[in-house]
DNA sequence: TCACAATATGCAATAGGTTGCATAAGGAGG
DNA sequence: CCTCCTTATGCAACCTATTGCATATTGTGA
């Protein structure tokens, strides 16, 4: 049931249409948990049927009616209950690792090149999260900004934390890779 | 196929049953990849069928045979295959973000204790792979290692270097929490 | 002695996620 | 003008993963 509730957690402020909900899973929600559109209407459809959620029509000519969904008391209290559970613990799954150890039959370089592509892609994550950074919070004091940005903080410095020890981690792998140290 | 493309390489060194591999499942490669032994029983069936694997049956009275599998050539290949791909990148589900998102409505002790008990796992993690650290890669050098070893010291690393972080960040969340910078 | 964990396999049902396709109109660019 | 992108929804088939159950023996601790 975890998309169903990140689905209420988007709705917490706001109405919205599926379609607007799949375009945050695009943005900034997709950084915390990311869902396709099809995931994002079929599950609206099963909290709409559960009464979490309710809709109204949005007329529209020549195409379909849009359906604009907004939290119930009962999808309130559905939401606090879950969001009082301890969260659930992931299972790893990290092929980068698994390739890693089948470095023996693929040569040092191309491990290099898997680790590089990975890094690179988290060297750009961490350049933006340091501009969000530097754009919202490095001017202003975190009490003159909302509830809700303040806690996107808290989740903004997680993405840098772990992603500056992603790079850290790939650079001294690389670096012990390219001096023939490890295949 | 990533979970078929993981046994592979736990069959790249030795043959193996069904059993011992979910053993492995719960002790080193699960710091890499995780699978329950119905899944790792109904994946080495596939693989079988398509010719990546093969077994012969070991004979035991009063349960059932044990069957001890290798890697076939067409496996190795199809292995050699899989490693040379650049890894997928994987969705986000971080269920901990997300009630952090939820915040206002559970307050910040709730997130507090959430955090916190992140972080203790993650300590553990840490505490766990230091030792290890010690234990097989401090005395001696590097080289002096078999591949496999050295290739495991990477994927150590690599759970040394995102664990902290996760610790540091979790104290300095926990810390702005506390002092009632953000709920 | 009795219960429970470990060894060793596997099926069935359900839940969750991916891929492909379908519809339909307006606007932008070549 | 024609194609592609965006808006806006959704079904169906498939693949992957989880949960619950079932079997059968040996060894260990209470």
């Amino acid at each position: 049931m975890a998309l169903g509730n990140v689905l209420l957690v988007a709705l917490l402020h706001k109405e919205a249409t599926g379609y607007e909900i799949t375009r945050e899973f695009d943005s900034t929600l997709g950084h915390f948990w990311q869902a396709s559109h099809q995931q994002v209407y079929r599950e609206l459809g099963k909290l709409e049927s559960e009464g979490l959620v309710a809709y109204r029509d949005i007329k529209q000519e020549g195409r379909p009616d849009k359906k604009r969904y907004r939290l119930t008391a009962n999808g309130r209290s559905a939401l606090k209950a879950w969001l009082q559970e301890p969260p659930a613990t992931r299972r790893v799954n990290d092929e980068l690792l698994v390739k890693i150890l089948g470095g023996e039959i693929v040569g040092a370089a191309m491990l290099q090149d898997h680790i590089a592509a990975k890094r690179i892609e988290q060297e750009h994550r961490l350049e933006l999260f340091q501009g969000i950074e530097r754009e919202y919070y490095k001017g202003s004091k975190l009490e003159d900004l909302s509830t809700e940005m303040r806690l996107l903080y808290l989740a903004l410095r997680k993405g840098i934390f772990v992603a500056q020890a992603f790079v850290d981690w790939a650079r001294e792998a690389e670096s012990l890779l390219r001096r023939g140290r490890i295949v």
